[in-house]
DNA sequence: CATGAATGAGCTTTCATTCAT
DNA sequence: CATGAATGAAAGCTCATTCAT
């Protein structure tokens, strides 16, 4: 995979879309050529293959969540606030990307197959779950669970879901709203008590 | 489609392996009839495609799924236990034939697309759970959540991308003990209270 | 083939209509057996393959076509009175069972490599022309053509394609008019001459 | 279709001796990839299809037809040499190309449901005999038919049947010959008159 | 005798990929 | 550097045919 130019990764973006909406293997080549203005050839210049356009794109949105999650991480607060703000880092930029999000989540199985993706996952969604998770322990704002892993992987789950279930309906989100309503339900839990 | 007989749809359970391990684009015709030992022209003469056989095997999961769901939602209890239950349920079935959930789940994205299997999805995960939200509000064994839907689809979720997990790991697992994990989550949610 | 039932027979005539709208080779047994109401495997009981249905129909015709023009050739009057009954028998015919001679006419080519109906079509119209031609040249009605073989031919794509074009249109004609103009081409030739 | 490089047109038309000889539908991809030399690929790069590779031979074929037959019906003369020159056209171009106007006439009932080719056939032979019927009787060398668009298939049919078993036989034939064999059957008719 | 069920053998078509320019 | 033209290598699907009942 050559340097790839700016105007390149740019009109490649619009490649998201029809993977998004027919799935990776459904999309021809052609068909990313056209949406995205880029002669077939002159991607084949740029990228290996297929396979390589979907990790290029996944990467580069996968650095973007990393970002914007690692910057919710390290901000001030308590680890529940933070946590929130994990979430919230996430799904916004799920509402700003949401075809590519769409991409990635319909094509999860594929994309957990390449393997610089599935890291680049872990990188972007659970590391930071699970640090955040640590911190709020120690700082005696979150409870300590016995399985972290397991843990952000439900929160992962929850968060995903939500955040895919808007980028399908197609209308923009509110970030902070979904945020809300799923960690509503993830740090205060479910059950009724005394003093909510 | 022809009515299957059920020789013909036992056999075919062998082909949601390939579909999980490789996804079901890169499952060639050739492998379904291979592995599960009916020729490709007999596949045809029940099936009309390719996606109609993806479209068999998981409705015949979804359907087991929200048989047993219903099952754990009709139980008796409050709401809160029988939330647990149903999660308890799904995670079960999903324990039990791992590789067409996972064949479900990777293709999640496709199968959204064949109506059939979005309603049925439906039908075995967010309407039971909804619904014992509603009675667990009512028993007050749950708290009022503002927006049932939203919260079915979190838990959604965190029950999915747990099962995905476990059932992708190979070695069988504990339904209940998963189950605890995603509930201990779900129901107490993380933050720390002074009296658990 | 084994010796056809009445009742097949006659159903199986609907199967030249299909052959005749989109040809032999694109008409599938599944067709031939719907439209006739003759099970598939019934016509395989009856007739060694799709072929020798094709080959059934023709024969059925072409014995049909000998038959009407053998009475023709042989009726009284001069060779040249006999040449135009001859073509209004195979007129006749052809208005009585159009379907089946677009079939004949549509798959010539096919049909002239089954020796079996090529053999079949010389005898029902090559050979009694010739006969009639011999006849009229002897009684002084008809001239004496040089090359009998190539003038039958030609007479019968005269013929043949008038036959044809009336078929396809799909109303009923009317052989004596039909006859009347090839005949009249035929017989009187289209120079003009001092005394028609 | 893409234009078609003359390279590619030009090793196409060998694609014309299996469909004479064996039928367009009997006639595989393969085959016309083989005998042309053009891989199959490269032929569904300029062709929508198997049927849009016969219409092309056909057009081509047509085309060149039409062209000979102009010349011929603009030709100085009477009415009746013209129409001898347009048949004896015809049969020049027929006796020329022998495989591809086999595979015509052997497919004319397929050709016919390709309306272009149709109509490129209507073009090529019944409007220019219909013109030069009127202008022949017109200038009083040939008489005044009734119908002479029944007349003029009439005429292509004793034209194409006399040129198809030439061609057939397979040895190269004299178009001068066979028209006139055609012509004076159909010129001077059959019948005996006192002074031919 | 008839036939529903089943299938072997292909066939058309597609598409990722290459490469000469 | 970029790309239009060309193609090798499948893959999904069809259909004539068979055979147990």
């Amino acid at each position: 995979m050559r340097p790839v130019p700016s105007t390149i990764a740019t009109k490649l973006k619009a490649a998201a879309a029809p993977i998004a909406e027919r799935g990776f293997d459904q999309t021809k080549m052609e068909e990313l050529a056209e949406v995205s203005g880029i002669p077939k050839a002159t991607l084949y210049y740029y990228f290996a293959g297929k396979e390589e356009i979907l990790a290029f794109l996944l990467t580069d949105l996968l650095t973007e969540i990393a970002g914007a999650v690692a910057v919710a991480a390290d901000a001030p607060g308590t680890g529940q606030e933070r946590l929130v703000g994990v979430v919230t880092a996430q799904l916004r930029v799920m509402a700003t990307q949401p075809a590519v999000c769409q991409a990635l989540i319909a094509d999860l199985g594929r994309a957990g197959r390449i393997p610089e993706i599935a890291e680049a996952v872990a990188e972007a969604f659970y590391t930071p779950v699970e640090r955040v998770l640590a911190e709020g322990a120690a700082d005696g704002s979150l409870r300590k669970v016995q399985d972290p892993a397991a843990t952000s992987m439900a929160i992962f789950g929850a968060v995903t879901v939500t955040g895919l279930h808007y980028s399908i309906r197609g209308a923009a989100f509110d970030p902070k709203q979904a945020a809300k309503h799923v960690t509503g339900v993830l740090v205060d839990g479910l059950a009724r008590r005394e003093r909510g």
